[in-house]
DNA sequence: CGTACTTTTGAATCGCATCAAATCTGGTGG
DNA sequence: CCACCAGATTTGATGCGATTCAAAAGTACG
């Protein structure tokens, strides 16, 4: 399951996952992999932060659970950094997840600290990766606030999408949660959407009209 | 309204917001101090980045608006940096307001990159301060995702207050908003919540029960 | 004292959550 | 290949809670 940093291919990550291009060569010495199985959890809410993970391949999650069972899903990384936030803490705020099969590569946190400090092209790309992090966060706080399941379907795809299109690349009930409405009324007011021709949906591929 | 940074009171400004303590000295030098009205427009969207704010007074808030001309708070700052994100990008991509009459502080963006680049100190604070506005929106989705303007009502107090009690630093209307909630449901949840035992209000002081 | 805004309550409506169930799908193992 | 299963997708009926529209009372400020 976990392999030495020294037998990684970095050439054959970076193919895979153009963020794994950014480490630099001497944290690439301190690099593990990890291969996780759907549904394994990669640290649990109060675990204590030593490491930063980079997901090469599949999907993993921040997810926290309510008193009642629920989950919510705070963040949904498929290739690129996750939990980066948690770099400046003690204790992880919530539960990081493999939603399915993936790998992904893991960072010793201090070696993280002293190769942001030593190398500036590294410091760059990470204070742009938190910038559009937060942008990001805002703009799904933006659609959060919005009332009426078409109104943030439209806001989704204008902001997530390009030119009006996009293309869905999870299940449409966990897209539901991430929009904060139950699977039933996405589902509802997608087909009311194409009933009013101002959706065209083609499997994965929504396209807005006007 | 603007004045030169050779002639700002340094001591003055950390005693009101200790975050202006973090800026180096080679920045403050570069550093101009404005004072703006309520409503008064710091920067709009598209404008190009030319500078970071700190609030030292008052309010600032980063809002859109709808079509329908609603408006949507993205940041509220009472103090802090605000609109932090931008750094990296050519172009706002939202409104900057001064909710109230407010002091701020602008520093050029260029200068700024490169304090960040020759002070690891002042870039440590930053990487901080990136990373807590990551949590706090985190936070914020995951309370918008809930449904039931009570279970909101008590996760910001779990989130944003101690012990089970928070201050507002805003007006309920606001508030609202911020919970993706009218005023009027608002008003109303906190009414249940009182005859329900679950919340004890005195004033600006919330406090919850169990 | 007047104006603008917030706070508060009321009544009617609408949309989403909820519960239920049928169908479809992809994947597993016989 | 087919039976089977778990999960996603889809549709239906019902009730609750938030929105909406309306209006009164309270509050801050010039």
């Amino acid at each position: 399951m976990r392999r030495a940093g020294a037998e990684l291919d970095w050439p054959a990550l970076v193919a895979l996952q153009p963020a794994a291009g950014l480490i630099p060569e001497r944290l690439r010495k301190h690099t593990r992999r990890i291969d996780a199985h759907p549904g394994e959890t990669l640290f649990r809410i109060g675990d204590p932060v030593r490491c930063v993970y980079l997901v090469i391949a599949g999907e993993a999650r921040l997810i926290r659970r309510d008193r009642k069972g629920g989950e919510v899903i705070l963040q949904r990384s498929r290739g690129g950094f996750i939990a980066e936030a948690s770099l400046d803490v003690r204790a992880y705020h919530c539960d990081g997840i493999a939603a399915e099969q993936s790998m992904l590569l893991l960072f010793p946190a201090g070696e993280f600290h002293r190769a942001l400090d030593e190398e500036p092209s590294f410091r760059k790309a990470w204070h742009a990766h938190l910038a559009s992090e937060v942008r990001t966060l805002r703009a799904q706080c933006e659609r959060l606030c919005l009332h009426g399941a078409a109104e943030r379907i439209a806001h989704y795809i204008e902001a997530e999408g390009t030119d009006g299109v996009v293309t869905l690349t999870q299940s449409r009930k966990s897209w539901a949660a991430e929009l904060g409405l139950t699977h039933e009324a996405l589902y509802r007011a997608l087909r009311r959407m194409q009933d009013a021709q101002t959706l065209v949906v083609d499997g994965n591929r929504l396209a807005s009209r006007r």
